[in-house]
DNA sequence: AATTCTAACTAACAAGCGTTAGTTTTGTTA
DNA sequence: TAACAAAACTAACGCTTGTTAGTTAGAATT
């Protein structure tokens, strides 16, 4: 029987409200009201409106992060590559489909410190995704289009994927799964 | 010699600014000094901030609207309508590629009336989109897929565009075009 | 030259923001 | 039961927000 902490509930209510409203939009008020309690009882747990975006924020890129390097370091043909991290991002918008709200729209509110880290993660996940994309390319499995057209248009679609999860009421996640799979490389194959 | 008007200016300029960093965080002084003058001036020529979000959003929604019903009218082939909103999508975010983020990620702090009007006009166009995915699924045009997955990856992947125009180095829109209907039909054929 | 119009200005407003300080309530441990 | 810690509270702070009122400088029109 895990207990969830009172800084954890924060951070999923915040969570919550951010994915609808944006981070900007909603208020340390805003989040309170939503727990029954007043703003300034929220500092009892948490240091402030900055700390909640970055928790949220780096937890789910960290998830990326590892995950891709975990594709990366397999031992497979790059459409495999491709089909794991295809599966990777479906796993991770089913578990934390509102943190993608924030992740996708709000990271440039991240103060400096923090928002270097994010970037970098970004950059370096997108660098790894091409490379895997332009082995594809130089062995043959993969179409020989612009890389970079093939990088963005996949891309696209899995980090929008948070927003038709929640708007079509929770799919099967295999399912989910096979079809982003079939859809997403029998183009590219 | 067509004239800016100063309401077209400032409206040019907000586009710019919430494309950098989001409706809800730029301020009126923002604009104002932006445009070197204060935050008070910029009502001589509009109403308020909620009017300039919805001009800029409007105006571009509009020509979605207008673009997919001449689509929908056309004789034509599933496949060859899907060919030509692709195009469309793309001349859009040629045109219009700052004001696309607003459309994107502001939409939602529209008031009521044009509230309601976006998310009506933004229905009607995904509803004219499946029927043609369906159709084309009917005929043979298009692979047998959830209409669903295909509708959600193809249009992804055309909003999202705007980031990547910008990104690099804004490209030749024939070629961007090419490059586009290639990747995001053959996968569907 | 007098008038009108345009578009800027200064000054201020009420409301909302994130946050802090100090206090009180609540529940657990000694 | 007394002591302590956790987590709520009230009250207020300095600052920013969108917006309004009233004024002024310069250009265009009569």
């Amino acid at each position: 029987m895990k207990t969830i902490s009172r800084k954890e509930e924060i951070i999923q209510v915040a969570s919550r409200l951010f994915y609808e409203k944006g981070y900007k939009t909603v208020s340390m008020r805003d989040i309170a009201t939503a727990m029954d309690i007043k703003a300034a009882s929220l500092y009892n747990h948490i240091n402030g409106k900055q700390e909640i975006l970055s928790e949220i924020i780096l937890k789910v890129a960290e998830e990326f992060t590892v995950g891709m390097e975990k594709v990366v370091s397999e031992n497979s043909s790059a459409i495999e590559k491709v089909e794991k991290v295809i599966e990777m991002h479906v796993d991770i918008t089913v578990n934390y489909s509102e943190a993608l709200a924030a992740l996708n729209n709000d990271w440039m509110h991240l103060e400096e410190a923090d928002l270097n880290a994010f970037v970098k993660m970004r950059e370096d996940y997108e660098e790894n995704f091409r490379t895997i994309i332009k082995q594809g390319i130089d062995t043959g499995e993969i179409k020989s289009y612009h890389p970079e057209v093939i990088l963005f248009s996949i891309l696209s679609t899995l980090r929008t994927l948070y927003l038709w999860y929640q708007k079509r009421g929770k799919v099967d996640v295999n399912i989910l799964k096979k079809d982003m799979v079939s859809v997403l490389i029998k183009g590219i194959i």
